[in-house]
DNA sequence: TCCTTGTTTATAATTATTCTAAAGAAGATT
DNA sequence: AATCTTCTTTAGAATAATTATAAACAAGGA
């Protein structure tokens, strides 16, 4: 349970103005128990739901990219009409419940390590990530 | 190298009806040496420049999706604009060049295996794909 | 040849995302 | 506190991938 003293703080280390609206998503994202998984508009939805203050559309996408670009969420690489999101920025996989969509944490131990034995010359590899699709 | 001829049975025999347009693309899409990846905007182009023949935006999308649905063609499951479609439809894992936007197949023994130690009640695995994003 | 059904196509609709530019708020400077 | 600068929010417009529509067309069967 972070307070709100504390994500202001936060965002004035990250030299993001600490406001109303990003503190609100802040809530809503990271005082959570379990990781959380979500599209921009579930955010925008529950950000309503959950504060009952109003924030717009263009700034929800603007505070994801904003903290997505600082580090503090990650994208999911799954093929939606809508992009995933994530607070658990660690290296770890997925399953995705095609059906449900929804996507659920595994973690590195359920997986085993991956080892790529193949290099390309000139690139390095920047993350490695296993999606397991689930059906009924 | 599949003859024109062939295309023609394997989509009678898919129910499809083997068009000027489905031959075409089958041309582009399954005379190659090497696993082909691509976006649909990729194949519209190529369609035109290596057949001289033009197809519709529309034809493409729906062979593709037709294509897919036949178990012809996989989806690859990345962030991007576009959705990327793959000619391998063993499953197999991938490089992604994040600079260059391309795919890259990596063979199974160049990965090793996964096995998932976790399960969901009620789910079945249906796919386990990794992706090895790459920068420079 | 006729008939039925599947296919192609131009075009419109939809939808997620990004852009724009004006109004507002935060923080710094006096 | 008043002023100034820079950042942020916002409504709405623009963009772009994809899907839907419906009329013309082609394939295959009778
Ligand atoms: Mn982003
Ligand atoms: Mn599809
Ligand atoms: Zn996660
Ligand atoms: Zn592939």
């Amino acid at each position: 349970m972070t307070s709100k003293q504390e994500f202001i703080e936060k965002l004035r280390n990250s030299s993001l103005r600490p406001t109303k609206q990003r503190i609100n998503i802040c809530e809503v994202l990271f005082n959570r128990d379990k990781t959380f998984h979500f599209t921009i508009n579930d955010l925008f939805n529950l950000v309503k739901d959950e504060t009952g203050e109003k924030v717009s559309l263009a700034t929800v996408y603007n505070t994801v990219h904003a903290f997505h670009k600082k580090g503090y969420l990650k994208e999911i690489p799954i093929n939606s009409n809508q992009t995933y999101f994530d607070t658990n920025v660690t290296d770890h996989h997925h399953f995705f419940d095609v059906k449900e969509e929804k996507l659920i944490d595994l973690k590195n131990e359920d997986v085993g390590p991956i080892e790529i034995q193949k290099s390309i010359p000139g690139k390095k590899i920047k993350s490695v990530e296993v999606l397991v699709k689930l059906e009924d």
